[in-house]
DNA sequence: TGCTCATATGAATAGATCTTCAGATGAAAG
DNA sequence: CTTTCATCTGAAGATCTATTCATATGAGCA
């Protein structure tokens, strides 16, 4: 178990990586962020929202879900303000809303987007 | 099921962002991608990489794990060409490998950081 | 008032994921 | 050749996560 933990390779190398090492919370909030972006659908509901507002049943029809599983991957994104909704009679309008959510979407689709070559696996066109 | 994909309620939206919508491989290989960033020990992991290549046990070590569970996270970023190996005799190093997920973590991290405010932590009470 | 529709929610089931333990591999040292 | 050491691996168990079904809420409509 702490047979690693004596015997450091490099230790200079591994006194400065842990100094630099951010704090355990913001690891996990870190890794929180990554976890709600780490689910296909609810990338496809976020990816949708980055146009505009959008309500429950649009999402749906657009992410091709049932109302229900959106519904609950949307309070949990709404959990963690990645989303907001406006309410108007009895739909509900959401939006993206995190703008750190929005560069990370931007930043990893661009990539996926012109990296074929990684995975030869094929060529989606919709 | 097919309940609402009938009704859409804003057809011209719906169709437009249907367009825009990556496919489905690329939305799971990103999907894919924040989810090997979506725990904070393969986090940290990335993280100690940042600077530079470290053997296992460094990086058992440095981010607080067993050798067992760090060469099982390693795999799985190896498999998924996020990390590289160098052999040296019976050490391994590791390297990050995948500059987009640098760019990724150096994102997340940069925003984290001057973002505390930011734990969500539960809204529902029944 | 009672009905319908859009959304929200809870419970449950199925599937994925992480950590640990025990042992395997393969290089160096004696 | 045998031992030691760093790393790797597989299996098992505990924990999370996602989807579905059934139903609840609450706004608009007749």
């Amino acid at each position: 178990m702490d047979g690693c933990t004596v015997k450091v390779v490099d230790a200079d190398r591994v006194a400065a990586v842990h100094e630099r090492m951010p704090a355990a919370e913001d690891l996990s909030d870190t890794a929180d962020v990554f976890g709600l972006l780490s689910d296909p659908n609810r990338l496809r509901l976020l990816v949708a929202l980055l146009d505009g507002e959008l309500c429950v049943c649009d999402l749906a029809a657009v992410t091709g879900q049932s109302e229900s599983a959106v519904s609950h991957a949307l309070r949990l994104l709404r959990a963690h303000r990645i989303v907001a909704a406006r309410r108007s009679g009895r739909m509900a309008y959401y939006r993206l809303e995190d703008q750190h959510v929005r560069l990370l979407l931007d930043l990893a689709l661009a990539h996926t987007e012109h990296t074929e070559a990684l995975h030869p696996e094929r060529e989606g066109t919709t």
